[in-house]
RNA sequence: GGACGCAUAGCUCAGUUGGUUAGAGCACUACCUUGACAUGGUAGGGGUCACAGGUUCGAGUCCUGUUGUGUCCA
């Protein structure tokens, strides 16, 4: 698409151009992955989301993050894979189709098995794809060809092969164990699914007696129900007050049941009474008590949260309903001591949000300790994974150090129906916790397997249960690659995967199940880094989450400002060391500021490039060619070596996982040093009629905006790509990309930090012209005459190359740059003052820089000779003008004054040319200015301004600015830079109280800071201890500091 | 209770191995509709770096403690 540029807007409107390039990517396959062709392997595999979840600003967030190393690695010439996905989300789904049986009245068992996963895939079919493409309009660069399903037929295979491998190795078995039930879902939920809650519950005191004597214990306790199914109480041995009554027995009050009084080390003696009873069917801890000590296990519950006939008369009740009435009954009978209110943690389903109900139940487990200790060891020996920010490896490690046996089965239908067989015929007809099982990849041959076992006439039935989620989503790095087919040409190219991208809420469920899972059946970890990232939060702060209500719509955000807005906002919030980050927003107006912010940054780069496009004559970079390097002008050298400067930093950036960083290295390089800067710069070459340096310009911006797309097309791909068609003329046709084109390398020969130091020099000496024609109030439109002083070569040099940049940014008519101090004859510090000999070398030096940046300039070849006769040439015209000096009123005085070294330069630079000589009338009066300190003495014939090619009526001259017979005009406002001094003659009326406190502001900060150099400098042991290099900057920061002083000093002077 | 963070401008946050005058965005003030951009430009005001000690020639940065705050685990 070769828009012609009228049609550009002035605004940059994301809503057509985000949806057309999210199309192309897709359409064209540009990120398809093609595992045949070169380049170091580069893959992420995107932490599935839920089926069941719609896009969220977690989501935008990571996806984003992603986006940049894939799309950066991919620019870098990574052969690249970003493999999409979701998983099946047992549960949730269950959730969702269980509201809708309830609403129709019916149940799943009504229902049936088969009837019940058809409706299921329709309802994934119809909403399953929500998020999916809700993430296509946050420009994934995925490659969607590749998207997989954790219920689709390869990874279910891949879920059968790992089942039965680890059931062959030992490493799952069948048991019954206390497990967290989820009364709402009916079904257990393994560790990670438990959300503990802090409620205000309550602490009931009971006391139970004696079976011998007429003594009592007491005991408390958080869920009054459970004591039903006590079957001790527990004392620490060591705990004096009940020693004595170790080995004797209770009578558990209202069910009349005999039992022991324990000793053990894991009851805590501080707390409550230092009794506590013991329900090893319901608590984990008492659990494992009752291990130890060979206690009965009593459960009193059914798998719905009521309770069973081992609770005697309160079967039938709801837990919450009996835990009332066992209290009632306690009191009444006399057994209730007293109820205190009580905080405390509650475990609560994460799924079915009611809490968790620990029971005993046969259920399937994988043994972890042989996974995690492989794990450990790939951590401890070879730091792998690295984790970024790596203290996140700590918390890693301390969860695999604790983990325990992972329940896997889910007494659910939607997910992968655990591959075991259960021999029915041996028990009745009936799956028992006894039932012999063969574990199988299919049921023929778990048939034939148990013909074998148990004869022709077995009767096999598939355990009804299904895997937990988790056992098919930590198979994903390498089944979506096509393991178990260890040769599929995916898994032997992008297996092991370059990054896990992840929030460090989810380290326990992805890292470490990942982890556990390819260290096992891959042998290596699958991921070589995992890069943590923090939340986002809103704007109170808060974590945003369903049940707070608080989630911002990304989709919202991005409706308003546009993805790469969105995008670019989420990234450069993100610091180094994987904090939270905060997103701005008003849920009145769906408005956010800092979206908006960058929304601005895309409409910069958006104008700025419009501007470039106007100005190529319709020439693309590749039309313009690359600018010649023996052309190239200060700024052109200066903005090509921050260009790669910038690119060097942000490879770095983006290297060590410091996204936000090289962000906000973007938005300063373009907004700053391009904008603001380069493009101001270049306006007047553009403009002007010089060909060459016309030329230079345009091939310097193409350049340098072709390169800066590049940079930030990982960050905001869709206005980038928009723009580099345009640019480059490329017609979507062709099916080329930004997305594929390579990112640029840092040119170390371009990068110049003296020349960009240099530079600094000048662009702060406009900042101070700038600031100083605020400070007088002089309108923006007006130009001005400007005085540069200093004492310093270098600086002279340097101004003097700069010289038409400050004219054409600080709108100077008129400048001059001069080695006369401001007050020479009140120096306070005569031995920096320039001798005749030094202003004579010095002008020499000038002269010879001078000459040689005009002849390069001209482009003319230079002989030796040459320069000889050109100086000769000019000293001849100095002695010519001496005697014309004796014909403008005032100046042989002034010559004279300021010494002769001075007067040459002064000369060459001003007196050479008609031009220069016309423009120097009108600078006649501002030099008395500085030099008398007054100029009514003067008079002088306003003469036209002539410089350039503008039209001359155009422009002020200087008198005018500044009327000769004023008395009101002998004042000179006075900035420092460095140890330049800068003074601008000023006209009409000023406010000298303002002008003197402004000095006056500005030097007491200078004399405080000449005041802590001086005693750093006077203290002998800085000077002994402290690095030469430290002390001479700041031996150079003091003289700085004092020359700076005393301009202004000698100016306040004279207010 | 244990672990890990955080505390810097009105707000949100940067600040690399200690080294000149602590930065940015937003907000605020003044001026400017200048031939890319008012979603813009120029300039400006605004900080005892939570507090108290310590190490050091030198601490926003390192150490100890205190306070406040957040997260995870139990």
């Amino acid at each position: 698409m070769t828009a012609t540029l009228p049609t550009l807007s002035s605004q940059y409107d994301p809503t057509t151009t985000e949806s057309k390039w999210q199309k192309f990517w897709e359409d064209k396959q540009v990120f398809k992955a093609d595992p045949n062709k070169p380049g170091d392997p580069y893959c992420i595999v995107i932490p599935p989301p839920n089926v069941t979840g719609s896009l969220h600003m977690g989501h935008a967030f990571e996806s984003s993050l992603i986006d940049v190393l894939v799309r950066y690695h991919r620019m870098v010439g990574d052969n690249t894979l970003w493999l999409p996905g979701t998983d099946h989300a047992s549960i949730g789904v269950s959730t969702i189709l269980e509201k809708q049986l309830n609403a129709e009245g019916k149940t799943r068992f009504e229902l049936g098995r088969d009837a019940y996963l058809e409706r299921a895939w329709q309802w994934k079919a119809e909403s399953g794809g929500t998020i999916s493409n809700q993430l296509r309009r946050l420009g994934v660069s995925v490659d969607w060809s590749r998207e997989r399903f954790t219920m689709d037929e390869g990874l279910s295979n891949a879920v059968l092969e790992a089942f039965n491998k680890l059931y062959t190795e030992g490493l799952i078995y069948r048991g019954k164990y206390l497990v967290n039930w989820c009364p709402a879902s009916q079904s257990a939920v393994s560790d990670l699914e438990v959300e503990n809650q802090e409620v205000d519950g309550h602490l009931w005191h009971f006391r139970y007696p004696l079976a011998q004597g007429n003594e009592f214990v007491e005991v408390a306790t958080t869920r009054p129900e459970t004591m039903l199914g006590d079957t001790a109480v527990a004392v620490n041995p060591n705990d004096d007050r009940y020693k004595h009554l170790i080995g004797q027995t209770l009578i558990l009050p209202l069910m009349q049941r005999e039992i022991p009084i324990i000793a053990d080390e894991a009851v805590d003696p501080s707390f409550g009474t230092g009794c506590v009873k013991v329900t090893p069917a319901h608590d984990p801890n008492d659990f494992e008590m009752g291990m130890r000590h060979h206690l009965d296990f009593i459960s009193i519950m059914n798998k719905d949260g009521s309770l069973n006939e081992k609770a005697g008369e309160f079967e039938g009740q709801d837990r919450f309903v009996a835990r009332k009435n066992v209290v009632k009954k306690m009191e009444e009978e006399g057994f209730l001591v007293k109820i205190e209110g009580y905080r405390h943690t509650v475990p609560y389903s994460d799924r079915g949000k009611v809490p968790i109900e620990p029971l005993i139940s046969t259920q399937w487990f994988v043994k972890i300790a042989p996974l995690s200790s492989r794990a450990l060891s790939a951590l401890d020996d070879q730091s792998a994974p690295q984790f970024v920010p790596d203290r996140w490896a700590k918390v890693y490690r301390d969860w695999l150090v604790n983990l325990k046996d992972w329940c896997i089965s889910r007494q659910l239908w939607w997910g992968h129906q655990i591959p075991a067989w259960y021999a029915v015929s041996e028990t009745q007809g009936e799956i028992t916790d006894t039932t012999p099982f063969v574990v199988a990849r299919s049921e023929a041959e778990a048939r034939k397997g148990a013909i074998a076992m148990f004869g022709e006439g077995v009767q096999l039935q598939q355990d009804p249960d299904v895997l937990d989620t988790w056992f098919s989503s930590g198979l994903w790095p390498f089944s979506t690659l096509g393991w178990s087919d260890e040769t599929a040409a995916d898994f032997q190219r992008y297996y092991p995967t370059a990054t896990l991208v992840t929030g460090f809420d989810i380290i326990f469920f992805w890292v470490a199940r990942m982890t556990l899972m390819a260290g096992h059946f891959t042998g290596q970890m699958p991921f070589k880094d995992v890069y943590i990232h923090g939340l986002v939060r809103d704007e109170n702060n808060k974590k945003m989450s369903k049940s707070s209500n608080n989630g911002i719509d990304p989709l919202i955000l991005i409706d308003k400002y546009g993805t790469d807005a969105l995008r670019y906002t989420l990234v450069r919030e993100v610091t180094g060391a994987g904090q939270d980050i905060r997103l701005a927003y008003d849920r009145k107006t769906d408005e956010s500021e800092s979206v908006e912010a960058a929304r601005n940054f895309t409409n910069k780069i958006w104008n700025a490039s419009r501007f470039v496009l106007m100005n190529l004559d319709g020439k693309s970079p590749k039309q313009l060619g690359d600018p010649d390097a023996d052309k190239l002008e200060l700024s052109d050298r200066w903005i090509l070596s921050r260009f790669h400067q910038v690119t060097r930093d942000i490879r770095g950036a983006i290297d060590q996982y410091g996204l936000g960083e090289a962000a906000k290295l973007l938005y300063e390089f373009f907004w700053g040093d391009l904008c603001d800067w380069y493009i101001e710069l270049a306006k007047s070459r553009l403009q002007g009629n010089n060909p060459t340096s016309r030329l230079t310009a345009q091939q310097t911006l193409a350049h340098v905006l072709e390169g800066t797309l590049k940079l930030m097309h990982p960050f905001m791909p869709h206005i980038t790509e928009e723009i580099w068609h345009t640019l480059t003329q490329t017609s979507e046709a062709s099916g080329d990309s930004l997305a594929v084109q390579p990112f640029p390398s840092p040119n170390a020969a371009l990068i110049d930090a003296n020349l960009e130091q240099q530079f600094g020099l000048i662009i702060d000496t406009i900042r101070t012209i700038r600031n100083l024609r605020a400070e007088a109030d002089i309108k923006p439109g007006v130009k001005i005459v400007a005085n540069l002083q200093t004492e310093s070569d270098r600086e002279r040099q340097i101004l003097a190359a700069g010289q038409s940049y400050i004219q054409s940014l600080a709108k100077v008519e008129h400048l001059t740059i001069s080695a006369q101090t401001d007050a020479p004859t009140f120096s306070a510090n005569p031995s920096t003052k320039a001798t005749p000999l030094e202003d004579a070398k010095s002008v020499l030096g000038t002269a010879l820089d001078a000459t040689g940046n005009f002849l390069a300039k001209h482009q003319k070849p230079i002989l030796s000779v040459g320069l000889i006769v050109f100086i000769l040439i000019a000293l001849k015209v100095f002695a010519s003008v001496l005697t014309a000096v004796h014909e403008i009123p005032l100046l042989a005085p002034v010559l004279e004054i300021i010494g002769i070294g001075y007067s040459g330069w002064f000369s060459y630079h001003r007196l050479l040319r008609t031009r220069d000589r016309q423009r120097l009338y009108g600078q006649i009066q501002q030099f008395t200015v500085e030099v008398i300190g007054e100029a009514h003495t003067l008079e002088v014939t306003p003469v036209l301004g002539q410089e350039g090619s503008h039209a001359p009526e155009e422009q002020r001259s200087p008198t005018q600015t500044q009327p000769a017979n004023s008395q009101t005009n002998s004042q000179t406002i006075v900035g420092v830079v460095g140890t330049v001094q800068v003074a601008i003659p000023l006209a009409g009326l000023v406010d000298l109280d303002a002008l003197r406190a402004k000095t006056e502001k500005d030097l007491k900060k200078l004399d405080a800071e000449i005041q802590a150099l001086g005693g750093r400098l006077s203290n002998p042991k800085f000077v002994d201890k402290a690095p030469a290099e430290v002390v001479q900057s700041a031996r150079n920061a003091l003289a700085e500091a004092e020359t700076q002083a005393e301009i202004l000093r000698s100016k306040l002077g004279r207010l």
